[in-house]
DNA sequence: TTGTAAGCGTTATCAC
DNA sequence: GTGATAACGCTTACAA
């Protein structure tokens, strides 16, 4: 229990051990050309004293701030934050602090780039979030390494799955079960800024075309990842003149929402309408929800190791990093069971 | 897009609009004591050469950070992460940034009260941590302020839910229902550090007794707060010689755990067995949960803002803010189809 | 192997 | 109302 006031500083420890500061500071760090008794000494003054370094003093001399930032659309999302979860677990490990940042406005998105926060994180880890040539020169200029999740980028690592093959996985296994007449739920509207939407409707579409199907936009319907995003879309879905027997949505959160609307409208799960979703969320499980698994909190994981990797060796070259995804086949679907018109 | 190298510093903003780099940093900061025709000046030369103050030096010089770190125990449940939500939308708008901990060891534990996290935040809030007096001594002299999000405190504000009232709510609902024997799914296991369970199974006794009931300790069973906590609760109750035809679960997700055992052995909700949770999570509505709703995002906003008025004036005296509450019908609740024995 | 000292970019305390 | 200038606590050449 301390005395309020001033904290014990790198020159208490120099005092105390009976060396400089400049002896303290390569002590402590583990740098070469330090005595070993010496190194203990200091070690052991600092212990005693319970010494701290001042991360912004050493962030003003050397430039390093050993804090990352990760910058997300939302906070209240359930893959977002297990992302988050995995990125955290790592960057502790390696003695580096987190910011957490929601990009839900341009002003958001601006402080990302441009404002402070370039200067209080050595790296920025985005999460569906797509950099315009322009933000990713400024953070490249201003020394900020980004490592994206969900989204490819050819100036940086990126970990992610393959949209397409998750798609695909999707709909191959509701044309397996008999379903020909299958609808979309989720392809977004900012495909400006999020190009995972759009690379899982390309995997849609294959698949039907590949089986010979004519590809119908009234059966794409956009949803906000979320579980309202999913009831809304579901619901436009169902009242189509030629409804869809089963329904892809793009995200396990989307689906619930799908759930829901099939059943208010008095519709069964699958008998009426079968449901497949994506990312295999906890709660998937308790309701028996058919999915394609990828292990989330991985991508924060991986993530988080490819930034620090480059911290090391900045000369790295930046690889794409693919999480490994799989059919997890539940009680949402099932082969229709009428065959309709 | 600026050249790699050197950014621009309060030095460059001086000599531009030709003055002092003490002028500069009174004008931009809005203190008293500046002619307006300066001011001007000054903020036209900073927005037009693209200044933004080093966070580190400004810490340095001053002491505050401007930062504020969250402690959670853990960053992959709902609770947490929508608290986080509020406390990120509150910071961002007052131009504070957030540091997220995840509290899930002892090291980490130290970490938050000892290492340099004191030094990088200017405030501190917790969730579902309880700070021992020694703890709290330690973040007092350093100047960290403390809020409190879950957990009471007498020296620092707070923010939580009357959780007696809270259980005793859902009981008295099951109670009215014709239900008499009542299962608790979640009084936790580490009563040391978290007194939210225990407060909730005192409104869960509280309503039996006062019905004249005899509280029976087998029908409380520790879960963790989460949907495989909630199932192996649940499980051992059902398999109980007596089993309870109700169980108050104190979360939703615990509740959804709990509804996948009753599921697992073939027996239906309500029909068989009830269930209550809390919170009013995203998917309690999908499936029809009844729930004591609370608002989780706001337990973050108003924790923010008290942390942020605190700073403001560090006289103000410690408030314990309490967010209501609400009994949320829905299909999960019914009476009990046979009177048992 | 160790010490000296010059920064790092601010803020704050004085004078003026 | 404005300007010097001394901190703030550390890192890192450069010397020794």
């Amino acid at each position: 229990m301390t005395s309020v006031g001033r904290s014990v500083t790198i020159q208490d420890v120099a005092n105390d051990s009976g060396v400089s500061v400049a002896t303290v500071s390569r002590a402590l760090r583990g740098l070469p050309n330090v005595a070993p008794s010496t190194r203990e000494r200091v070690q052991e003054s600092a212990e005693r004293l319970d010494y701290h370094p001042d991360p912004a003093a050493a962030r003003l001399a050397s430039g390093r701030s050993r804090t990352v930032a990760m910058a997300v659309p939302s906070l209240d999302s359930w893959y977002f934050t297990q992302v988050m979860a995995g990125v955290e677990a790592v960057l502790t490990a390696a003695g580096y602090d987190l910011l957490v940042f929601a990009i839900d406005s341009d002003s958001a998105r601006r402080r990302m780039t441009q404002g402070p926060l370039v200067k209080r994180a050595d790296g920025l880890i985005i999460v569906n979030i797509k950099l315009s040539a322009d933000e990713s020169a400024a953070l490249a200029s201003a020394g900020v390494k980004v490592v994206s999740v969900g989204a490819a980028s050819d100036s940086f690592s990126s970990v992610r799955v393959d949209d397409e093959r998750v798609a695909e996985l999707a709909v191959e296994h509701l044309m397996s079960l008999g379903h020909r007449r299958i609808g979309l739920a989720g392809h977004g509207d900012d495909p400006m800024k999020f190009d995972v939407p759009l690379d899982r409707r390309s995997g849609y579409r294959n698949v039907l075309e590949r089986a010979g199907l004519t590809v119908d936009e009234e059966l794409e319907r956009g949803a906000g990842f979320s579980v309202a995003g999913g009831s809304e879309a579901a619901a436009h879905l169902l009242d189509l003149d030629d409804p869809p027997t089963a329904i892809f949505a793009m995200s396990d959160e989307t689906a619930f929402g799908v759930m829901r609307a099939v059943w208010d409208r008095g519709l069964r799960v699958p008998e009426d309408v079968s449901v497949v979703g994506v990312d295999d969320h906890e709660f998937s499980a308790v309701v028996g929800l058919t999915t394609i698994r990828q292990d989330v909190t991985e991508h924060g994981s991986v993530a988080a190791r490819l930034l620090l990797d480059r911290f090391v060796d900045p000369a790295i070259e930046a690889t794409k990093y693919a999480v490994p995804i799989a059919l997890i086949e539940r009680k949402t679907t099932s082969a229709p069971a009428v065959i309709r018109h």
